[in-house]
DNA sequence: CGGTATCCCAAGCGATACTG
DNA sequence: CAGTATCGCTTGGGATACCG
């Protein structure tokens, strides 16, 4: 059924980009260029831990990319990806329909 | 800074629709109306009881309409409401990436 | 600065049994 | 058929401490 091949990609497109930081992460990535400390100071309730996590896995994933500066103290910036870049559209379109609901929910209450 | 609202907006989209079910559950009722038991049918993973509960919940976001006809044995059918419509878009756009995805990974594998 | 390592907790989810 | 109820577990995530 040609149901269950829609339900797999929507599916493989939620473990890619989905989960609690991983939207976040890439909204702010979108952006630019940005290095550790950015990324934690604009997202402060993310632990390090999530954070250095996420970034890994979004990384494995060929979304974004890693560049380290080899010097002391360490400098490390994270960029979408050309490839990265693609994502954009469902985070704009996933922009676009929380913000319409959020303005139901408010309505409505 | 505007990249919070473009978080919180994507946040919003996710908690409504994101998980493990809702978006299976979505991309079935999307194609139009379908009982509780063709729902189960159509994804024998999920249990009664989670189906149960993600459907509860859309139905309370609005996203989806629950019609009940007092009939024994009980027939009950769920369908997308005129504003549930409205989330195709993002399944659409999350259906498409992850297809694109899928291959790009089965291709450097 | 940019991480790991370790331990711990709670929500989300699953299995099973039961019901109008 | 279309659910609830109960219990138990897994796993995602958090707190804290430490490191190159």
């Amino acid at each position: 059924m040609g149901d269950q091949e829609f339900k797999n990609a929507v599916k493989t497109t939620l473990k890619t980009i989905g989960g609690k930081w991983k939207p976040v992460i890439l909204c702010f990535l979108k952006e630019g260029v940005m290095r550790f400390s950015e990324l934690k100071r604009e997202i402060p309730e993310i632990t390090e831990k999530m954070l250095a996590q996420q970034l890994r896995e979004l990384e494995q994933d060929g979304i974004i990319s890693r560049k380290v500066y080899p010097q002391v103290p360490p400098k490390v910036e994270y960029s979408l990806t050309e490839y990265g870049q693609t994502i954009q559209e469902v985070l704009d379109v996933m922009y676009k329909w929380g913000r319409q609901h959020q303005k139901r929910i408010r309505e409505k209450a």
